[in-house]
DNA sequence: TTTTAGATTGAACAAACGTTCAATATAAGG
DNA sequence: CCTTATATTGAACGTTTGTTCAATCTAAAA
């Protein structure tokens, strides 16, 4: 599972071969087959393994803020960013491997349902949270504001060589963190007070 | 060439296959070779063919707007953002093919040299354009900012489908362009005056 | 100790892959 | 008309792919 993770990850659910897996877990490749299944099965299974840990801790985090008194908009970011981010940057190769998993998972059509199955059921929950904020803003648009969001996320992990590339030196993962809570609470708050007749604004705080 | 971009950009580089390219231009598989090269090389060629185009649409956009007086943050992202969108939108299918292929080459770091090579002269651009509008801001925060911006942009091609599940219905590419605008505007503007001293904070309009 | 279920192996399979090559069709240049 | 360069074909090449299967090893249950 270990270097399934890791093979996937690297070269995509095309590009890695089941003999790759097989030689970096040091065993057969019919026990990769016996193991794991079909190839698709396989992958599957792999991003459904630590997808429940990740939303625990996105689920808990969001719950810790919110028996600290009301949410704002750039806490609820945090709740969703930060366990991401810090579980890729501290826990360890794999699950830095799983990060850049999930970021293959998103980008590809083909893990729809995938997706819809282990990641929307708590992606819907915190733009719930969001609309919750913004009660006169249009669902679609906090949905698209949301999905920005997870789309720069992602990129602190496909694309930071070219944030280093196009600046003028190295980055650190958890360096950024604020960086992100800050543009995309600043993104969704903009598109959410868009058109609002002025009247309408809400004068809450991010 | 047509034939090519629809493939890769619908399968990615390792999921394409030659014969499914030649299938759908109605010719041998030989003769994909005979043209293309390898298959690297067609991937390159392929993606090179509009890469001067769309360039030049971004950087007239930005000259026109620049010679129209002063230049926002927003003018700025919407030189950069509105060629991609409408071009995809309305610039028939094979366009929106490249589109999508454009989201595959900045997803995957096997194609670093071909992104630097075709999309990072014009991004290093647009980021001294708006490095200009936040002279006290780090480059590298900048850069970050827009980073995030290409990646949100992105996101409107490949999970569009998203939006519309998180959200409540169907959504329009164009009809995303303004929200898109405002939202990267919003944040690389937020990211920009993060931690400035408030005295430093400069005033000017986004 | 014997039995048994599961882990693991090695070898093989057919299919699809990218690539190559000699042969043929096509069309322009002399 | 003939020549020549290019476009195009059909078939084959050697790999690598995912998958399967019978055989062997391992360790716990009876």
């Amino acid at each position: 599972m270990d270097a399934a993770e890791q093979v996937f990850a690297a070269h995509g659910f095309e590009g890695a071969s089941l003999r790759e897996i097989a030689a970096r877990a040091g065993v057969q490749v019919a026990l990769v087959n016996h193991h794991g299944g079909a190839k698709e099965d396989l992958f599957w299974r792999v991003v459904a393994r630590r997808a429940d840990e990740l939303s625990a801790a996105r689920l808990d985090a969001l719950a810790a803020r919110k028996a600290r008194g009301a949410l704002t908009l750039t806490a609820v970011m945090e709740c969703f960013l930060a366990p991401y981010l810090s579980k890729a940057e501290t826990g360890g190769a794999q699950w830095f491997a799983y990060a850049r998993l999930v970021a293959v998972v998103s980008a590809d059509p083909r893990w729809r349902d995938l997706c819809a199955h282990c990641f929307d059921p708590t992606a819907g929950r915190f733009v719930a949270e969001i609309a919750a904020l913004y009660p006169t803003c249009p669902r679609q648009t906090v949905s698209a504001g949301f999905v920005y969001s997870v789309s720069a996320m992602l990129a602190l992990l496909t694309s930071r060589w070219r944030i280093s590339a196009l600046g003028d030196g190295a980055s650190d993962t958890c360096e950024h963190l604020d960086e992100l809570v800050t543009f995309c609470s600043a993104g969704i708050d903009a598109i959410a007070r868009r058109q609002l007749p002025p009247f309408a604004a809400p004068a809450q705080p991010l």
